[in-house]
DNA sequence: TTTAAACTCTATAGCAACTATAGAGTCAAG
DNA sequence: CTTGACTCTATAGTTGCTATAGAGTTTAAA
């Protein structure tokens, strides 16, 4: 198979599919007299499970330690747990800034409404330094 | 006053300032003899400014946007309004997505118990592709 | 057989908003 | 007068790619 089939068929990009090669979470595949990229079966889905790991945002480096312990089959599987624990706070994290960020947002906008003009509008105001209005207060 | 002092009162880091500098959200100052950066107190509002709106995740763009609408002031605010509801939804959207990725992950790691096998595994399992149990589904 | 379309290759730049570093110069205090 | 703190510019690095240029390869039709 050449490259688009095994994007096709793995979700990855042609693009994204070299850039893993160069990162070494691939290994470099054989190649055509033309030197096209050839691959076999077990790359679709070497690539299809990166790309699920892609999916939850994983990082590239958290991916490679997940396919490396693949390759030790008797190892305890903890630190994948580990990993997976790991990003979930991660996630819980940004998650509780953004919706910090969302509030104050809300308050913001409730500081203005459309007919006003640049010198009166509230929300200016309350991003300017020497407001007694801050941005995060109510 | 030198960058340092201005880097405290305004909350910007040093590195940020002269990037501002370079991007054109501030004008470039004066200089010493010795060429250094030399700074008044407008300075420390204008960057305060940006750092307000930095803290809600504006992009140096939308920044540089509300600065120049203060040259304006009898230009109707809508822009201004309209700018923050944009940045609302969108930051909506993300904490949408995080809460998809927080569940997946969730599931996820309740199909292992720290215990197992690398082979064993079952996050492993569900991430590749052959499995009957995709990332997805509980 | 030619030729054009479709595909692939490498290498490089770009994204966003900085941070970090190197190497050099400037300034203030002791 | 020297030492340490500060500043300067320029450049590389961050993350995971995407987009592009310019060149070569393959395939299918005319």
């Amino acid at each position: 198979m050449k490259i688009s089939e095994v994007s096709k068929r793995s979700g990855c990009s042609i693009q994204a599919i070299r850039y893993y090669e160069k990162e070494g979470l691939i290994s470099a595949p054989s190649r055509t007299e033309g030197n096209f990229r050839l691959y076999g079966s077990e790359e679709i889905e070497r690539l299809s499970f990166i790309n699920n790991c892609r999916t939850l945002d994983l990082s590239l480096s958290e991916i490679k330690h997940l396919l490396e312990l693949q390759y030790l089959p008797n190892t305890p599987c903890e630190s994948v747990n580990i990993m997976i624990d790991d990003h979930l706070s991660i996630v819980e994290t940004r998650i509780a800034d953004l919706q910090k960020l969302q509030s104050d947002l809300r308050k913001l906008r409730r500081r203005c409404n459309s007919t006003r003009s640049i010198e009166q509008c509230g929300i200016l105001e309350a991003l300017s330094p020497d407001s007694n209005h801050s941005v995060s207060d109510g």
